[in-house]
Parts: structure tokens; sequence; C-alpha cells
DNA sequence: ATGAAAGCGCTAACAG
DNA sequence: CTGTTAGCGCTTTCAT
């Protein structure tokens, strides 16, 4: 049950194995006869080369990992789906590993876990912070996604956060006056959280609108649940909007689900935006309008930097924003 | 740049490679002096060991690869996250794999093109049949996941679709006598969807309930928009049902939204039973009751399985199958 | 308890 | 255009 070797078909064949082996890689030059010879003995005997050995021999794997809090969540299974496609389109494999946001998951996979197992890492960071990534970081090529850390020496893909969250809120400053945002998390740790509200608070006061706090609603955690308490108990309390500007697609369908109850209509009574256009948003009902960001767009850059750094590039750490959108759907139809 | 060797330790360390060797692999009998000197050459040279070259030497891989159709759909992406909890519980890394259901990308999974890479797969098909994966698979330990083809060679693991459909039914026959099922696409290629409609069929046998081709609705597709139209159509010729159990959870959500344009409440007009258990269930409005595959319980199973190959196990192909339940949530309130 | 040396299967100089 | 050979970095007998 011993697999089958390029010595053994080189040995069918009557041949090398640099002949084989030119054979398998389409090398140009090897007669048309000798071709069919080596093709035929590898039929025969059934050879496939041993991937193992092949990227001892080059140094080269052709494989990336990418590194992600849950590989079930849907924003970061799309992403996921995007890099692997982007990166067979490059030439690569993605092995994706689950950190769960756990410190030392995380540690693991800067401190290179991969060892020689990968050619360079992707990774979305949630609980390391900058100081101790830059602090970690062996000399793996890697490429930082989200918004929470950026050491000045590492590549970094993410989209503008801040103006994100000013276009969704113009977009529902169109139609309405008073603008919520769901939901500040306590303890939160992301950084995204902040940026968003930033870009909120920015928008607000460029349209000369005083700042309201009883408009910033806090959750006690990212549930889904999480989202629709906290909406709830502020419609309880008296709280007025027109619309809500939610920090991601489950808060979203929280803030549906809280304004169902409470007798609203969405987008009529109040207007709905979510953030990450995942699946979510398509299947809800009314369906969810939501920032977008680019989500090839990002494989895309991610990939490219980190082939550069594959390829030897050397340097500071890059910064490059990716394109978003916001995708309209029937939660703020009319704005 | 060039990376620090197992070489690079013994000869700063002043000792063999073996030595080293044992250090790193915490083997017992090593003295204490020893391991210490060891560790230090090892930590100032930041030494990290070469998996690849590990994996030549020992031709284990410790990774398995797993094949979808989909990375980013629910269900698939809650069971690839199973699969690879549980995989690292048992010691191995999952390399996830997206098929999108293309004969092509199916057959080269079968087909050895993880050659060297993995110690074996866990297999999804969707678009191959059992002739040609029993026809086409090499010596790679496999196992095969899903209901749409089970070669008498090769191991398999799956619920029991037909009674996982009987209790769904007889759970919704509990208040209601017209029970619809939604649905059959046209030209499905995957059994499930054909035992579900089996085991739908032989709950209402047993109860004495007539036939009715009417109650079982067809779809143009698999997304959401496909069910919520099949149900809309349905119900605007006259369909009058009690409640609907659908082929996925996705089918459910379009049968939600059908149901709520109509006017009818769900559960007090209709029933609604979903199929898969995934994160779509629980943020629905109302939130859905769905027939629950133990996912945890199919991995445990496939890994117990392909392990046991891994380790040599011959012999013809064995056939399991995994608990399911029913997750009751709002849609079945009252059943 | 530690060392020396022979592979694991493939690639890539370098010859011929 | 084809053959020879020396590694890639680690594990693993077999000695000592």
């Amino acid at each position: 049950m011993t697999r089958v070797r390029l010595t053994d078909v080189a040995a069918r064949a009557g041949v090398s194995m640099k002949t084989v082996s030119n054979v398998v890689h389409h090398h140009p030059h090897v007669s048309p006869a000798m071709r069919a010879r080596v093709q035929e003995a590898i039929d025969e005997l059934g050879y496939r080369p041993n991937l193992t050995a092949r990227r001892l021999a080059t140094g080269r794997t052709g494989m990336i990992a990418l590194a992600m809090p849950e590989i079930d969540h849907p924003y970061f299974s799309e992403l996921s789906r995007s890099i692997a496609e982007v990166a067979a389109e490059m030439g690569y494999r993605v092995l994706i590993e689950q950190t769960l946001g756990e410190a030392e998951a995380e540690r693991a996979v800067i401190m290179d876990r991969e060892a020689g197992l990968v050619d360079g890492v992707i990774f979305h960071p949630v609980s390391m912070t900058t100081v101790e990534i830059g602090k970690l970081r062996r000399d793996l090529p890697l490429v930082l996604l989200g918004e929470s850390a950026r050491p000045l020496t590492t590549d970094h893909v993410m989209i503008d956060n801040v103006q994100a969250a000013r276009d969704g809120t113009e977009l529902l400053r169109r139609t309405g006056r008073r603008i919520a945002f769901l939901g500040t998390v306590s303890h939160d740790v992301t950084g995204s959280t902040a940026q968003r509200l930033h870009g909120y608070q920015e928008a607000l006061e460029l349209a000369g609108v005083p700042g309201d706090t009883s408009l910033v609603l806090e959750t006690g955690g990212f549930r889904v649940e999480d989202a629709r308490a906290a909406l709830s108990a502020a419609l309880a309390r008296g709280l007025d909007i027109d619309a809500v500007l939610c920090r991601d697609d489950r808060f979203a369908i929280g803030a549906l689900q809280a304004l169902a109850e409470a007798g609203l209509s969405v987008p009529d009574d109040v207007a709905v935006l979510g953030w990450d256009d995942t699946h979510l948003a398509t299947i809800s009902t009314p369906t969810l309008s939501s920032i977008a960001p680019d989500k090839r767009g990002i494989a895309r850059i991610a990939l490219e930097l980190l082939i550069e750094r594959i390829g030897g590039h050397q340097g500071v750490g890059r910064h490059r924003i990716a394109p978003h959108g916001i995708e309209q759907r029937q939660s703020t139809a009319g704005r």
C-alpha cells in the first residue's frame, strides 16, 4: 500500500527522474514520444506527486493561512469565501483558522505556528493589541484585517469605517431627523464600533445637529437578542427616532424585531441600516439595507500585499483602504 | 533571512540533532541540565520546527481536508466549525475546500488532489454519483457526508432523513391536518429532498391521511426567494394549510415571508418547521423551529471513522447514522 | 542518555 | 533534450 513515487515511474518508463519531472510540470522541451511513454507509466501506476516533498524541495508551500475569529459568522464566512476564491486565482490555497478571538490562539497565529506550513498569513485580530502584534510577530509575511490593531511594521487592510458611518448617517438624514446608533457594546475591545460611532457623530455635527447621547444605544453583548433588547428598552422609555444605524447586520436584525414589536413600521416609521452586507440582509423582512464592505476588494488587496511580502518586499507597513458602498434594500426605501 | 534550523540549534547548544529533537518533543529521557541548555538555544535563536520537513520525515501530516459545496452557506459553515473543533481535539487540523458542487472540483477531491498534503478527506458530494465515487477514488482515507452518494466501499455519515421527516411531520400533525411540504426543487440532484419527502409521506400514510399532491410545493431553485414565491403562488391559488415542513431553514424563511404577506399568522394560523437548525432559525421573526442534525455528532462520527481508516482499517464501507432532534421555537409553539 | 547517519520524495543545478 | 546528484529540514533506527 506504499505510494507510487517519482522513481517508480522513472523505472517503469525506463527514464530518469528529471524526465518524469519535466512531463509532470509540462515543460516544453520534451519529445512527444518521450512524453507519451512517461504519461503512460504515470497513468498505469496512478502516480500523484507528493506535495509535501515538493514543498520541502522548493521552499514554497503555495498555501496561506487565514485566521479569523469565527468561521461560521456570516461576515467572516463570506469574507473567507472571497479570500479563498481570489487566492485560488492567484495560485494559492487557503488554510482557514479560527481563533474565537482568544488571546492565546491569536498569539499562536502570529508566532509562526504555521512555520513552514504556509507562505504567509492573513489575520483578523480581535483581542491582540497593536503593540503586542508588533512585538511578537516573526518574519512570516503577514497582512492584518479589520480595525483593531495596526502596528507600523505590518501591512493592513480595512474599509474607512468613519467615512462609511458618515455615508450611512447622511443617507438616513435625508428624510429623518432623529437617527439612533445601535450599539456600543459594553467593554467592546474592537476598534470598529468606536470608529463607526465616530463617523456617525461627525455626520451629525456637519449637518449642524446637536449631539444627543440618548440616541446612542448600548447593548449587553453581540447577539441579535442583545440588540433587540437594547432598542426595545429604549423605545419603551419613549425614545423617538426616525432611523437607526446599526453596528452590524445582526444588530440590525435585532432592531427590526424590536421595531416590529413596538408596532413601528420599517421603513415608513423608522428606517434601518445594517453593516457588513451579509446574506442576512437579503432574507430579513423587510430586506435590510446595509453598508457594504467590498469583500472581493478586501480579499484582492490583502492578497496582493501578502504576495508582495512573500516575494521579498521589505519596508514599513502599508495601510490600504478598501472600497465600501451602501446596498439599498427595503429597510431604507425612499431615502 | 534564512530560517533557523534544527542543526543551528544543535550547533549553538553543542549537542546533536537528536538531543534537540528530544527536547522539542518533550521526550522523557533527557537530563534537566541538557534540556535547559537546549531550550536556551531554541529561545535565543527563535527556532520553530519546519512542519513540512517533519511531515515528509514522518509521513503523517496531521491534517485532513474537508470538501463542501459552499463554505459560506449557514449549514455548511456551522458544520465546518464543528468538524474543525472536534478535529482539533483529536489532534488534526482541517483544510477547508469549496467545490461549489461542480463535478470537476468534486472529482479533484476524490482523485488524490491532496496527495501527501492531508492524511484523509471528509467529503460532502453534490453532483458526483455513487458509481463515479466508487470508481474514481484512490486509496486516500475518505469519509462521505450527506445523502446523495454512498458507494459500498466508502464510509459514510448521515442523519436518518426519512425518520427526521416523519418526526417533523408528526409534530406538525398534532394540531393540524393539512401539512404542506416545501419544496422539491426541479432537477434536484441531491437525494436529501427525496428522502425528506418520503418521510413526510410515510408519516401521513401511517396517520391514515390520504396523499395530496397539491400539498407538495415545488420551487424553482434553492434561494429564499424561490421558496417564498412557491408558497405565495400556492396560497394565491387558494391552498389551505395548517402547517408547512420545509426542506431547509432557508426555505422556511421564505415560507415565513410568504405567510406574512398573505396575512397569515405563524404559528397560530400556520406552523412552520425548518431543517438544519442553523443560526437563521434563531434570528427570524418568529423564531423558527427546525429539525436539528447533531452537527457535533456528525463531526465526531466522521472523524472517528476517518481516523480509523488513517490508522489502516480496511474493509467495506461503514454506514453510520448520526442523531437528530427537533429544536422547538416559536414557529411551532403549541405543537 | 546522547550521537551519527540514513532516509522521506521531490527539485534543481550541473553535466553530458 | 536527458541523466546524475546534491540537498530541503526533520525523524529515526542503531550504536555508543
